[in-house]
DNA sequence: CTCCTGATTAGACGTAAGTCAAGATAGATG
DNA sequence: CATCTATCTTGACTTACGTCTAATCAGGAG
């Protein structure tokens, strides 16, 4: 359950904010699929309700705080554990998710802008 | 030209990072909107090149740094305009590009990790 | 005005992605 | 073992998305 379905590589090597340098070719693909993983309302609040929660949150608790059904839940957590956001593990009858800061860290890192260059 | 063809609301009135106060369902359709503009590969270089040079691209440097075709190229660009990370203005024959660093900033600290929480 | 070049728009096509119902799996309990 | 609950997987369906060609638009030059 807690293995990683997809490449997991480092991503670039992380990282280089995108106003500083251009991202090449193939970490354009590799950056662009972890965005994808966030691309999705439902996932996004998935990741945001994962990622507020101290610990870890179980399946139980999200599902009913969506208006979509378990299957859909289920695989848009899929898409979030194979994008390296989250883990998961189960635990009796249920399963319970946490956040992996990795990957976030690395995607705010990427976007930040220097001070001097905002607005 | 550099109207602005969707909303291009405050996005939930940057903003809080993920890790301390979940999304509601409105923030989080609006939130993705934005991450959905980055999670293409072409979108995700075009935003990176025009975001490294300093000043502005011409659309005419843009273009031969993909294998895709001219049109493919422009409704990307449209795409990242329409998320508001870049905006554009014509100068004769032209268009010239530059990044807008609000979104990016926006994005950048919704994924921010407390330092005590890496890892 | 006419022609040429750079960029965008319109429309068509194929693939990818989100959703659900139905079935399968994991584990607890009797 | 049989049964029940929580979760995940499978397969089908529909819509959204990326790409192309062809057509259009904006401006400069002759």
């Amino acid at each position: 359950m807690s293995r990683q379905e997809l490449s997991l590589e480092p991503v670039g090597g992380c990282c280089v904010p995108i106003m500083d340098a251009a991202l090449d070719s193939a970490a354009a693909v590799e950056g662009a699929s972890v965005f994808k993983a966030l691309a999705d309302p439902i996932r996004l609040r998935l990741m945001s309700i994962i990622a507020s929660t101290a610990g870890e949150v179980c399946v139980c608790d999200l599902t009913p705080q969506f208006d979509v059904s378990g299957p859909t839940i289920s695989h848009h957590l899929k898409v979030l554990r194979e994008a390296g956001l989250v883990d998961c593990e189960r635990r009796g009858t249920w399963v319970y998710y946490w956040p992996l800061p990795e990957r976030l860290t690395w995607m705010s890192t990427l976007l930040s802008v220097p001070a001097d260059a905002r607005h």
